[in-house]
DNA sequence: TATAATTTCGAAAACGTTTGCGTATTTCTT
DNA sequence: AAGAAATACGCAAACGTTTTCGAAATTATA
């Protein structure tokens, strides 16, 4: 009833074997064209769609790569997201999403969902959270190509795809500290993971580059709940020698960081700096417009599935490469990093 | 290789018959307490995983939801997917996800995709652009269950879950007119989908209801482009007559009024009073805050899956019944709307 | 004209599950 | 103790494809 007629019932009603039929449906050139024609016009009167999960079964694999993100309400992977499916689409491909919420156990469910095959591939970006590996070290043994963006785990053999974090968040501080900055703070969601890492390793070269002394309370690790994150930097914003600039290292702690400061009605950019990496279009309307740098996210997206299709579609073709594939982001200076 | 060890395999190295695994495996009566702890053992000691498309072909189900959206790069969007999966993931449903970027071509071939059953159930939002509907009755014709909510398809004869867009609309038209607007606009994206209509009646319901005669041109139909529709409105607010408020019946339009506003140097809410269908978290920390009519999003997927779940798992169930599910929309007053 | 080559198609196996049915063994009746 | 019932398992078919191999029928070759 759901599922229509069966190339068995198709060939039956065709007089032909199933095999020719299949043979015609698939343009074979062991068929003429008289008996093809004849195929496609009676599977078309006969409204025949071939059998997904038969095939899947037949030849190994799905047509169906999947996507692990740790969240959806965020632009920057939206746009990846995008980015994946206007390459995949071309080719077939279907797409399986999953977002992990930022929480290692969900991403390990997850992850051994996909153990059995039921995809051909995976892209993912690792949740914040993520310390241990070995769940991703069990997919990559199974043979499963795996695809690594942004939130990279650079113990899996595998090709990976960043932003250039570090030149870019030193660009991004040396630009504060050129507005006045005198002691920027860095917030991040977990000091684990390697784009914070190398982001923070760019935020304390250029303040080691100027000659500020860090204050390590000012590296903050924040968490995800919006609430907390608020009352930890009213916190810090209430210090004494509280900091006079900010970079979120994610686009949640920058609206956190302007939700404190309106709530201690702190003006910025006058007292306080906020500069963020984000994807976010409507930065420019913030109050005040939010400095961000945006990351090619659409690109990485389109990036990812382009490889994936060469390896998936091209016969023989070699694992993915152990590299890492740097995307430059772009810095773009709005009113909140305007010196006064 | 990457398919791991099948089940044939593992009742060879255990020396019974497959029939037996499979049912030691789903925990059968008939199998003996002894033999299935024998079998789990071997099976996690093999690393076995049950392939799904043999599975998805005996049993002629998939356990995966298609869910297809306008776009992703929206927060209400985004929220309802959030919702679908925290259901769909604990009765262990895949979902396969798809947006058409409000293209009604690209709509078709993603529904001409799932008329082969990759998919088990499809819930989906149509694009603005989806006037012709002969694509969606074919699949409803298949026997697919398909859920609509937001953007439904009145004429298919199934449950949909919309949001009281007459009476939410009516209430911040209501709104406008109590701070003091004389000429409210109304901006859509389609004249032809069906909460758009509702959105435009309720709009009209409260011009009426305070006696100010209502302005065609000032129901004014927009484009996906942002910087068209900045144009469209930059132009609509130029006018000598030009509106003293606008009730943006999407997100993005919200945001090129303030776009255009920004262009004109037109002051929001003194000379322009803003509200908008969005459920943006930042909505407050735009300049100025803006008012919003949030809708009930994860909810909606919530109940949406919910009711496919049941659906789908329980035996015997009936077709989903031909109804509009309401869930009420909450209106957030903030700045862009006070009176001076 | 007889043979080889080509074209066109069919039979059957295989992919990895689940399940109806049959059967051998054990346990329960009286 | 002999038959009935219950327990525990195996055989084989089926789901809908694709593909290997083989075999007709047609055409080209010598």
């Amino acid at each position: 009833m759901v599922s229509g007629i069966s190339l068995k019932e198709l060939a039956a009603e065709l007089n032909l074997a199933p095999s020719t039929v299949s043979r015609a449906l698939n343009d074979s050139y062991e068929i003429s064209e008289q008996t093809k024609k004849r195929v496609l016009s009676m599977a078309e009167k006969l409204n025949y769609h071939p059998n997904p999960f038969a095939r899947s079964l037949r030849e190994n694999k799905s047509k169906t790569i999947a996507v692990i993100i740790p969240e959806r309400i965020n632009n920057f992977f939206a746009q990846v997201m995008d980015g994946i499916e206007s390459i995949t689409q071309e080719h077939g491909y279907h797409l399986l999403v999953y977002s992990t919420h930022e929480d290692l156990e969900k991403e390990k469910k997850i992850v051994n969902l996909l153990l059995n095959g039921r995809a051909d591939a995976i892209v993912m970006s690792i949740s914040s959270q993520t310390s241990d590996i070995s769940h991703l070290k069990k997919l990559y043994d199974r043979g499963l190509p795996i695809l690594f963006f942004d939130r990279i785990c650079s113990e899996i053999p595998t090709t990976k795809f960043i932003t250039n974090d570090f030149q870019s968040t030193l660009e991004a501080t040396r630009h504060l500290i050129q507005q006045g900055c005198k002691r920027p703070a860095f917030l991040m969601l977990s000091e684990d993971i390697s784009i914070t890492k190398e982001r923070h390793r760019g935020f304390l070269a250029a303040l080691k580059e100027a000659g500020i002394e860090h204050n390590p309370a000012f590296s903050k690790v924040c968490c995800q709940k919006e609430e907390t994150n608020i009352e930890i930097l009213t916190e810090l914003l209430s210090r004494a020698d509280r900091p006079d600039g900010i970079l979120a290292s994610v686009e949640k702690l920058a609206l956190a960081s302007y939700h404190a400061a309106k709530k201690l009605k702190m003006r910025i950019p006058g007292e306080l700096k906020v500069i963020s990496f984000s994807n976010m279009g409507i930065a420019g309307l913030l109050n005040p417009s939010l400095t961000t740098i945006i990351q090619p996210a659409c690109t990485i997206g389109e990036e990812c599935a382009k490889i994936l299709i060469k390896k998936l579609t091209k016969p023989n073709q070699p694992d993915l490469p152990n590299e890492v594939i740097t995307i430059p982001s772009k810095l773009i200076i709005r009113e909140s990093t305007l010196a006064e």
